[in-house]
DNA sequence: CTGTTAGCGCGTTCAT
DNA sequence: ATGAACGCGCTAACAG
């Protein structure tokens, strides 16, 4: 079954390429690390001979050797918050980043609490390192990785601010410049549409973390602005607005960190009659194109940089693992402003 | 500042186990895999000695010597046809089959072109199996795995039917069980709006495969079908939406495969002056919660069961690295209705 | 039922 | 600048 193709190829290890170019393992070996000077010749040889072979070192072999396995994992539990259109974004960017370091990307899809598991897979000695998402206040993991003394990062954080190194996203730099944004514009009247209540309750960090930047950005810049919090519902969402708006003429933007609101939100407005973007703007934060532009109008947003999130992370993980120099052990990344047709100025009123 | 921790555990290794128990290693060895039948007493030290030093074994130094490293690989290559939502939880839900048939999964974003990469990945022995995403005709990726003699599995194909195991959504089912529901429901001119031409034009699997679905069952249903090509710009949707509807009044349901169409479609629709679902009907199919639910009216689905379809893909794919005996090697999954709020019957007209 | 031992393929120390 | 040899931790013959 295994050899049904004829030419098996058969795999050749660093013996056979020792053999063909007629020096010893040790010398392909250093020859491949780079980590003793070969003679021109001899570093020739072994070069044809290796592409004459189609030589690969097996990486199991030289994990088991090194101890070092060059695969790091990461931790992705199921999300209680709901998943969202990036998510599967964070993960490529995590393998590809990953993959430009020389790594391999493992999912370990563990829940938080699964501490025993969790040890489980460490000792089996199978990653150099782990990335950690989701992280909860007082996060077992935590525990448990420090205690086995290997390296590892937290992607986003709790409401408090960890003693871990991590990098995450920047909500209050965010929020502040689409507050900036809106008065530019001449808004002074602001809802902010976070999450679930219950998400706030439990202490999510980017729920609460927007919630105080709000709270203290609309005392700062002057801004009248009120807080409401919607789940994933739709018609709530949708009555929520429409009872709001019906209380609050004055006001004239929302700011929108619930991807999910936003059809509701929309509906909420049309229902008062009034029109995006003339009467009233809407802006995304902590969102992304996929999650916002086939929306009608199309929706302005502050967007993750997903790219240099990740990267981050994985760059700072693999120096420390490669004994690298590692700057940066945390690290906040503000949102990007990508304008569509949700926003306008506001004339007078 | 590895050993900073102070209580270092030293990592103990089967050695250990055995002395700690009096036995020999590889009695230890064969405890472990049950290849072997072992004294209830030595077994009853083993385990013990185990749990004492917390052992776990070496995963590296296992796959090294038995030739099995118990990892796939999931090849993601970046989608043309843009990222969906259900992305993640496949992702997720490949990573939680894999665990639970005691594999990892490792995340692989190569592109489908890109063979050299792919090989060396695959000549470096990491992995012992491989499931290949986005499958196009002709793809190179498959004679490279079929080369190497590694066994992998399809998830999804191109318009032709490839030679290869494969699991796959039953898009021809799906829609036949679609417009079934509709035409019970008395619905009898529908509009089906697929994703773009140019996905349809370069053969993508899903779009052509549904293509023709509809063209055929419209005939044996005795429906009145149209169908209407749509990339993810809102506007233009809900133009095209609006123009069919004004030369075509008859209309009364919309079959959607293009979740990013909804809301241009959504808006086409009320710019008539029509209501969603008592004048029109919209089911979206090949969908999921995640894209459909936050929509008001709450959008009528035919979802993909992720769970069986990627549980069917890792079973069938470690069953066969197993040795097991595997059944099925082609294998199709209807989606399945959930109902919402955008579906009405036909009452007169 | 159990122990001994030869590898698995490669990194690395110790010689030269 | 190069080679020989040991060992990483475990599995799987082989030998009782």
């Amino acid at each position: 079954m295994a050899g049904e193709k004829g030419k098996a190829e058969r795999k050749s290890s660093i013996k056979d390429v020792a053999e063909l170019a007629g020096v010893s393992v040790s010398t392909v070996s250093y020859a491949i690390s780079g980590r003793r000077p070969i003679s021109v010749e001899k570093k020739q040889c072994i070069t044809e001979a290796m592409q004459k072979l189609h030589y690969q070192p097996n990486a199991i072999a030289r994990s088991l050797a090194s101890k070092r396995t060059h695969i790091i994992a990461l931790l992705f539990p199921p999300v209680e918050h709901g998943i969202g259109i990036s998510e599967t974004e964070l993960i490529i960017q995590a393998a590809r980043s990953a993959t430009a370091q020389g790594y391999h990307l493992v999912i370990w899809t563990l829940q938080t609490d699964e501490e025993a598991e969790l040890l489980q897979l460490i000792q089996q000695e199978l990653v150099d390192g782990v990335i950690l998402m989701e992280v909860h206040t007082a996060d077992r993991r935590i525990g448990i990785l420090k205690r086995f003394g290997i390296p590892f990062i937290l992607m986003g954080r709790d409401a408090e601010i960890p003693a871990e190194p991590f990098i995450d996203i920047d909500f209050f730099a965010t929020m502040m410049q689409c507050i900036s944004y809106l008065k530019g514009l001449g808004h002074r009247h602001l809802v902010f549409i976070n999450q679930s209540k219950q998400s706030y309750c439990s202490g999510y960090g980017p729920v609460v973390r927007v919630h105080e930047a709000f709270t203290y950005l609309c005392r700062n810049f002057d801004m009248d602005g009120t807080e409401l919090f919607c789940d994933s519902n739709p018609v709530q969402t949708c009555a929520v607005t429409e009872a709001f708006l019906a209380d609050h003429s004055a006001t004239s933007a929302f700011v929108v960190m619930n991807d999910k609101a936003l059809p509701g939100l929309i509906r909420g407005v049309e229902k008062r009659g009034l029109r995006i973007p003339e009467d009233i703007s809407i802006v995304s934060i902590v969102s992304s194109e996929g999650a916002a532009a086939f929306f009608l109008p199309q929706i302005t947003t502050f967007e993750m940089d997903i790219h240099a999130l990740m990267d981050a992370v994985i760059t700072q993980l693999t120096a420390r693992l490669d004994g690298r120099y590692a700057e940066l052990t945390r690290r906040l990344f503000p949102c990007i402003l990508r304008e569509r047709q949700s926003i306008a100025a506001l004339n007078r009123e």
